[in-house]
DNA sequence: GATTTTACGTA
DNA sequence: CGTACGTAAAATCT
């Protein structure tokens, strides 16, 4: 049936969408199936009334299949079939003749026929012309479809109709009033930067730096001092300078008087702070805002790059859509830098979230100095450990191919599932599902090998493939390139997951609040992330002679957090006596030999290793609501005797199962969460378990990051006051490195337990985690401090 | 050549 | 149907 349009004609908003579905061909009203649903979802949490707009799709009828490609010539759907162009022609009519203020355009082929344009992802949220009929203003949306597929761009969709709304008033576009100077000679920037200092009333300034890699070289630095304003100069082209050795001596001195008298506005200031002082030795005195961590704060959940943080804060064109070499690219990244700060910062005081923002601003210095600093490697012990795990991974290689008679990667999934399940025609094993809806794919991992080991234990070929690539996993963390210094760099990110990738616009950012590590663009040296290495490959980390590693750890920190979330009692009780106490002394405190004896019904001085251990894996299991699968296959058990052992410890812990619902109640409110020091979050996965067990998560994992990074700035500001040097090597989530000297130890030691034990309170109950130590001549050997913090007092404890 | 999938390391 | 994170190689798409 052919769909028609359908609303008022003195409507203000036309909402274009793609073509009919089965629902709408049915009824022939627009919208009116299960997308219908979503967009009036969607229109509710907007504020706005669909019988006070006009609704219709670019195609008038259903394609089969629900396939618009149907109705193209080709597949990317850019060339219309005469059918298609009659349609598009009608919609020219259709707004000539209704003249609304807005056009929504609903998904890609919507943008397409309004605008010419391909990419949703991109011009979402802007307001751009439409070219079919000039002179109106068109805002483009995903299609409720596409968020009916992916419940992620829900939230940012809410936002964008949001904006549509505000601007239906008015039939204009949004007025351009900026004013760019790209590519200016030196003295029209050296004047421009004279005049920023000069006046007072200009007294925040937004700082964008284009670099080339490798080595992070400057190649064009932009400045706005206003929304509306943006000017660049270049450095290089290509890779040679553009000015005399002289005159850039001169812009980078007018440039460092200029930042003392500016708060200073960046997007992703730990780079831009990083490059100037790393490659022009020039330091920024006071950041105002970050950008990303600003967005980070208030929108955790949302892309951040400046894209898309443009489309949601500003009424600008889309300046990023253009090819890469567009020269306005750098001041519109200044001056919309500028322009987007402002929002924010009112959305940090809306939301009431500037604590939080404060926060983690103060840990952009602690984070840099990290990654500038970085961490040594012996080389000789790489080497050793290059070579013996070379070794042993080409005996297994030889080995392996002479039994199976060819040369396989085992790398390859596809060719070990021809091997496995072709040639040996063994039992498919397959990925554990996000849903029992999702269609089961065939895997070849460790644990499906150890599987096949087990039902095949007369052939040797499995633990074979399962050595090679543990020693093949190894190597990539052992065969890293150092820097001249026989360091390795990392980027601590505060942030978490980077953005500053546009394409990425679909993923949800999560971010708990702990920092991710990642490869360095100012010191590419390392395997990159620096909280994934593994035990094997820590040992090449030595500290320097004379110097000893500290290793400082919030002790049991998730599972104390969790005892006082869900009311256990009996457990707060044990982390409270076992408080302070040296580890040795802990024994009697141990809360897997608690859960093994509530389990088993056992005296505690009766519990075996093997009881301890379901102790603990149960309880952490519990903790985050893992099944039984999980728990079959972490102490290597039957399904059914792991569902017993959920049940039994459901009967004995009945806490938990009420915690996870009061979470669920929680999140029916306004799926916000907050963390035990304010960090808020919202959760934007469709409504089910697996946004459940993320939300489980969140509170204990969440606040424990929080927790070290306060102490890590803690420290951070003690390392001017002490008379000897610390250097912090790792923060690895819940643990601190620092090293040195042998003679500080014990100073330290006192310095890192003064600034970690930081009270927390949960339903008025105040309570704190404790820390431990360890020492360690590489990252990877230490050894267990005992040490009675009860006997040493105010003191400073004597361990060498 | 760019993007997606698979696998795997840590807390 | 633990979650959080980043990287690399292979597979797949264009």
């Amino acid at each position: 049936m052919r769909v028609e349009l359908e609303g008022p004609p003195d409507a203000d908003i036309m909402f274009v969408g793609e073509a009919p579905g089965e629902t709408e061909d049915k009824l022939g009203k627009p919208f009116s199936g299960r997308a219908g649903r979503t967009l009036n979802n969607l229109l509710a949490q907007a504020g706005i009334a669909r019988y006070q707009c006009i609704v219709t799709n670019v195609a008038k009828e259903r394609p089969p299949a629900n396939r618009i490609s149907y109705f193209f010539e080709d597949k990317k759907c850019t060339i219309p079939k005469p059918k298609m162009q009659a349609w598009v022609n009608e919609l020219k009519e259709d707004i000539e003749l209704y003249k609304p203020n807005i056009i929504v355009a609903l998904g890609a082929t919507a943008l397409w026929a309004l605008t010419g344009e391909k990419k949703i992802s991109i011009f979402r949220g802007y307001i751009i012309p439409c070219s079919l009929v000039p002179g109106v203003k068109v805002i483009p949306i995903y299609h409720p479809q596409a968020i009916n597929y992916d419940w992620k761009l829900y939230f940012q969709s809410v936002l964008d109709f949001r904006k549509a709304l505000r601007h239906s008033k008015t039939p204009e576009l949004p007025e351009v009033k900026q004013i760019y100077r790209p590519n200016v000679n030196l003295p029209e920037f050296l004047a421009y930067m004279e005049e920023c200092i000069t006046n007072p009333e200009w007294d925040r300034l937004a700082i964008d730096v284009e670099t080339v890699q490798p080595g992070s070289h400057i190649e064009e630095l932009g400045l706005s001092h206003s929304p509306d304003f943006g000017i660049s100069i270049f450095l290089l082209k290509g890779r040679i300078p553009t000015l005399p050795e002289k005159d850039e001596l001169l812009l980078w001195q007018t440039f460092a008087r200029l930042v003392k008298t500016k708060k200073i506005i960046m997007q992703n200031g730990a780079y831009d702070i990083g490059i100037l002082w790393y490659n022009q030795h020039i330091l920024i005195p006071d950041l105002y805002m970050d950008t990303l961590i600003a967005a980070h704060v208030c929108w955790p959940e949302l892309p951040r790059d400046l894209g898309f943080l443009g489309s949601v804060c500003l009424n600008v064109p889309p300046w990023k859509s253009g090819s890469a070499k567009n020269e306005l690219y750098n001041p519109a990244d200044a001056a919309n830098t500028f322009g987007i700060s402002e929002v924010l910062d009112l959305e940090l005081s809306t939301q009431k979230v500037r604590h939080t923002f404060n926060f983690e601003m103060g840990l952009i210095p602690v984070a840099l100095m990290m990654q500038l600093q970085g961490i040594k490697v012996d080389r000789e012990t790489q080497t050793e450990l290059k070579e013996k795990w070379n070794t042993v991974m080409v005996e297994m290689k030889t080995q392996l191919d002479t039994i199976i008679g060819r040369e396989i990667n085992f790398n390859s999934p596809k060719q070990m599932q021809e091997l496995l399940y072709g040639d040996l025609k063994l039992p498919a094993q397959y990925k554990r599902r996000k849903s029992v809806r999702d269609k089961r794919t065939l895997t070849t991992d460790a644990a499906a090998l150890r599987k096949l080991a087990g039902m095949v234990p007369d052939n040797p070929i499995f633990n074979l493939i399962l050595d090679y690539k543990k020693a093949n996993t190894l190597l990539r963390f052992l065969d890293v390139k150092l820097s001249p210094e026989s360091r390795v760099h990392t980027s601590y990110n505060i942030t978490g997951a980077s953005s500053d990738d546009e394409e990425d616009t679909k993923k949800t950012k999560r971010s708990f609040g702990r920092w991710s590590s990642s490869k360095s663009i100012i010191l590419p040296f390392g395997s990159g992330n620096l909280q994934n290495i593994p035990p094997e490959a820590r040992k090449m980390y030595l500290a320097e002679p004379g110097w000893t590693i500290i290793q400082a750890d919030l002790i049991q920190a998730e599972a104390v957090v969790v005892s006082h979330l869900t009311g256990n009692t009996k457990m707060q009780q044990m982390f409270k006596d076992a408080f302070g106490l040296a580890n040795k002394e802990r024994k009697p405190y141990d809360i897997h030999v608690l859960k093994a004896t509530e389990l088993f019904g056992v005296p505690w001085e009766e519990v075996n290793k093997v009881q301890r251990k379901t102790g603990k894996v149960i309880r952490h299991a519990r903790n985050y609501s893992a099944g039984p699968g999980v728990l079959a296959n972490r102490l290597g058990i039957t399904m059914s005797d792991a569902k017993k052992l959920i049940v039994a410890d459901e009967r004995v812990d009945p806490s938990l199962g009420l915690w996870h619902l009061s979470i669920q109640e929680e999140l029916k409110r306004n799926r916000v969460l907050t963390n035990l020091l304010g960090r808020k979050h919202r959760f934007l996965d469709r409504w089910g378990d697996t946004l459940f067990r993320s939300a489980y998560s969140y509170i204990p994992q969440s606040t424990i990051g929080d927790l070290l990074n306060v102490s890590l700035r803690k420290v951070y500001d003690k390392l001017l006051e002490v008379p000897f040097e610390v250097k912090l090597l790792l923060q690895l989530h819940d643990a601190l490195y620092p090293m040195v000297r042998n003679e500080n130890v014990n100073e330290t030691i006192k310095l890192l337990r003064d600034n970690m034990l930081h009270p927390l309170t949960y339903n008025n109950q105040e309570f704190t985690i404790d820390v431990d130590f360890k020492l360690h001549t590489s990252w990877a050997e230490g050894e267990e401090l005992e040490i009675n913090w009860k006997e040493v007092g105010d003191g400073i404890p004597k361990i060498i």
